[in-house]
DNA sequence: TTTT
DNA sequence: TTTT
C-alpha cells in the first residue's frame, strides 16, 4: 500500500483559544480556523468565510497552547484526516479535519488576548513550529517565537 | 477582507465513477477519493485509508466525466470548502470537501472500468487538466490526455 | 503530454521593492524573497536564510508594484520555472525562479518603506491577490487589501 | 527568527538514475526531474519542459537509490533550497534545488530499467516514502512499495 | 546534461 | 459554535 500525497496549507485566524487536553500523556490541542475567500464574479466582489477544524499533537500542541489564541493569524501545514466514529444511536459518522504538522504564527493584528492572561505572550515575532516528535525541523525550546 | 491561502494537494484513487450533473448550465462532477496513509509506530507498520469528497466544475468536470472513473489514480489540487446547509428538520449542518481546481490523471494500474464502456478511454497517458473557465493553464480540447 | 503538478508555497519578506517593467504591454514585476529556516540539530539551534527570485505578471504585478515593498511579509503561491538563456559568450545558462500565481500580503512588522513614498500604502490589511488574467479567484479592483 | 513556510510539490520523471553518494556516513542521492507544462494561449496549445535538481538524504536516499530510476514517474514533496558556493575563480555562485522530504513512486509507464539490474525492482506498486530520520510518517523497512 |  |  502506498503512502499517498496528502497536503493542506492554510492561512487563517483562530476562532477561539486552542482547547488543550492530554491523551495518554501526549498533548493535544483542537482549534478552528476562519479562512476567508474573496473573489470576483462578473464584476461583483464576493466574500465567504470557511471554518476548518484542526488538531495538533505533541510539542506543537504545547506551543500552540502557550502562544496561540483567539484572533491570531496563523499559517498551517498539515494533512487532511477523516475522523470516523459511532453516534450514541449506533450510526456511523465521519468528518474531515486538518491534522496540523507545522504552524507559523504571523504577526497579524488580531485582537489578541481573549481569555485573560495570555497577553504577556505577545512577543509578536513570527514563528514556524513543528510537531516536535522529531528533532529536525523545529523551533527553540525556550523562545519559540 | 483578505483572500487567505487555502491549498489542498492529494493523490488517491476514485472510489466510484464521477457523478455528473448540470447546474444552471454548468457542468459539475462529484466524486470521492481514497487516500492511503502508511506509517510506522514503534516498529509496527500501520495503514489507514481516508476518504475525501471532491467537486469539480466547468470544463474540468466535463473532462473528468469523460476520462476519469472508478479506480483511477489521480493527483488533485484545489482548496478546502465548507458546505453548509439546513437539514430537513431545520438543523444547521456542514461538511468539508475539496473544490478541485486542477487534476492530473496518473497512469496507475487501478482496476479501471467498473461501469461498463469507459474501457475505451484508456488512452493511458497522464494528464493535467484545470477548470477551464480561464484559458491559461489548460489542456487540449480534443485529446486532453 | 501531461500537465504535471508543480506547486510552490512560500512565506518570506521582500528583500527590495518589486522591480517593475512592461513587456509587450503586460506588466511584470521581479522581486526576491528572504525565507528563513530554523531547525535544531542535536540540541543546537540553527538558522539559515534562503533567497528566491520571483516573477509575477499582469494585474498581480500591478498590485504588487503598488502595495508591496521592501521588508513586507508575503505568502506566495506559484510554480517553479526554469529560465534558460544564452550568455553573451554563447554558453547555455539556466536558473530556477518562482512564477507567482497568487500572493497574500501579511500584516507583518517589516521595516516597511525603503524607497520613499510608499509609506502611504500602509492600508495594513492582509490581502490575497491573484494574477488577474482570469476573473475568478481575484481581489477587488479598487481596494485590493 | 521564524521558520517560514517553504513547500514544493512536483510530479515528474527522473531524467537519469539517482546519483548516490555517502557524506559523513549519511546517504545522499541527487537527481533531476523533468516536469511538463501544457497550456493554451489564444487557442494554441503549448508545451514546455522544466528540469529541477533534487536532493534527498538518509533512508529516503537509500530507497530512491534502490527503487527509483531513469524515466520513473515520481511525486515529490520538499522545500526550496538555495545552495551557495564559491567558484574556483573565487566568485560567489548559487543555485536553487529541491530538498526532497517525501517521495511517492507512481505506477507510470516509464521506460524503466536503464542502468542494468534494477529491472527486478519493478514491483510496480505506488509508494510514499519519507526521509526516515524520524519514525513517524514512513514506509516499511523491507518492502517499501 | 535531460523524462514520457 | 466562530476570526479580521
Amino acid at each position: 500500500m502506498a503512502n499517498d500525497l496528502n497536503k493542506v496549507l492554510l492561512i487563517g485566524r483562530m476562532t477561539r483559544d486552542p482547547e488543550f487536553k492530554s491523551v495518554n500523556g501526549s498533548s493535544v490541542v483542537n482549534f478552528s480556523i476562519a479562512n476567508n475567500r474573496v473573489y470576483v464574479t462578473n464584476g461583483e466582489k464576493k466574500e465567504e468565510t470557511h471554518y476548518f477544524d484542526c488538531v495538533a499533537w505533541g510539542r506543537l500542541a504545547d506551543i500552540l497552547k502557550q502562544y496561540a489564541g483567539k484572533g491570531k493569524q496563523v499559517a498551517i501545514e498539515g494533512r487532511l484526516q477523516q475522523q470516523s466514529w459511532e453516534t450514541p444511536e449506533g450510526k456511523k459518522a465521519s468528518k474531515i479535519r486538518v491534522y496540523v504538522e507545522t504552524a507559523q504564527l504571523l504577526g497579524g493584528q488580531g485582537q489578541g488576548g481573549g481569555s485573560g492572561d495570555r497577553s504577556d505572550s505577545s512577543s509578536s515575532y513570527d514563528s514556524g513550529i513543528s510537531s516536535g516528535y522529531d528533532d529536525y525541523p523545529a523551533g527553540d525550546d525556550d523562545i519559540p517565537f
